[in-house]
DNA sequence: ATCGTTCATCGCAAATATACGATAAAGAAA
DNA sequence: TTTCTTTATCGTATATTTGCGATGAACGAT
């Protein structure tokens, strides 16, 4: 029915869930590593790198601007995207988080 | 149409996409966060703390085992769940290649 | 002004994800 | 055995995601 539950958590545990999705499909991936590689921003070259049509490797970047992880402007004809070093730095806090919460109770596995 | 071109992309990637999409939503963060912080590896519990039904608890209790971020043994009527120390393991060591490859231009941002 | 290039967005189809009630399975308790 | 408790799974409804072709907007070049 409802399929909304999610305001009923935490903003924490939303906002890691949401940064947790942008890194959740493999193309999203692979363009941060190209972002992360390639010191100008490229954009078109990400189309051809990509097995994806042009339509969907804007979709992706789209998303990834959407929760903060990259940046774009445009330049001209074409677009300049990079990534958002706080954001990104943002995401290093999360999953440090994410590591503390984890490493308690690392060592006893019950099961 | 194809909606399908997961496989065109490395092992890498798709396994940290696979991880980042077990923890895009908040009730499995949440999840794994009450399995970190009791020593015990509740299960009803679980129910009763999340807003949600104890058949929607069991389904994503189920992703995590999938992707091998919990393990559960069945303890007579009951079901036992606990974090995997390994596959949190490779999730501590995944994010710490994300963070390599995102902090390498971290410093200049070109937009 | 016209054409070509580059990219975003719209509209649609197909696939997945989310949520839950109902029901089944399995052991504990009576 | 019958009943209760606990959990997994099935079936189903709805929402979201993924992907792409087609189209449009913006600019450079001719």
């Amino acid at each position: 029915m409802s399929t909304h539950k999610k305001e009923e958590f935490s903003d924490d545990e939303r906002r890691l869930a949401e940064l947790a999705k942008a890194l959740s499909h493999p193309a999203r991936i692979a363009i941060l590593r190209i972002l992360a590689q390639k010191k100008s921003c490229i954009c078109g070259e990400i189309v051809d790198v990509l097995p994806l049509a042009q339509a969907t490797v804007s979709q992706h970047l789209k998303e990834l601007k959407n929760v903060g992880l990259v940046k774009g402007t445009i330049d001209g004809p074409r677009s300049c995207y990079c990534l958002n070093p706080e954001v990104v730095k943002e995401l290093m806090s999360i999953t440090g988080i994410l590591h503390e919460f984890l490493v308690q109770n690392n060592s006893q596995s019950c099961c």
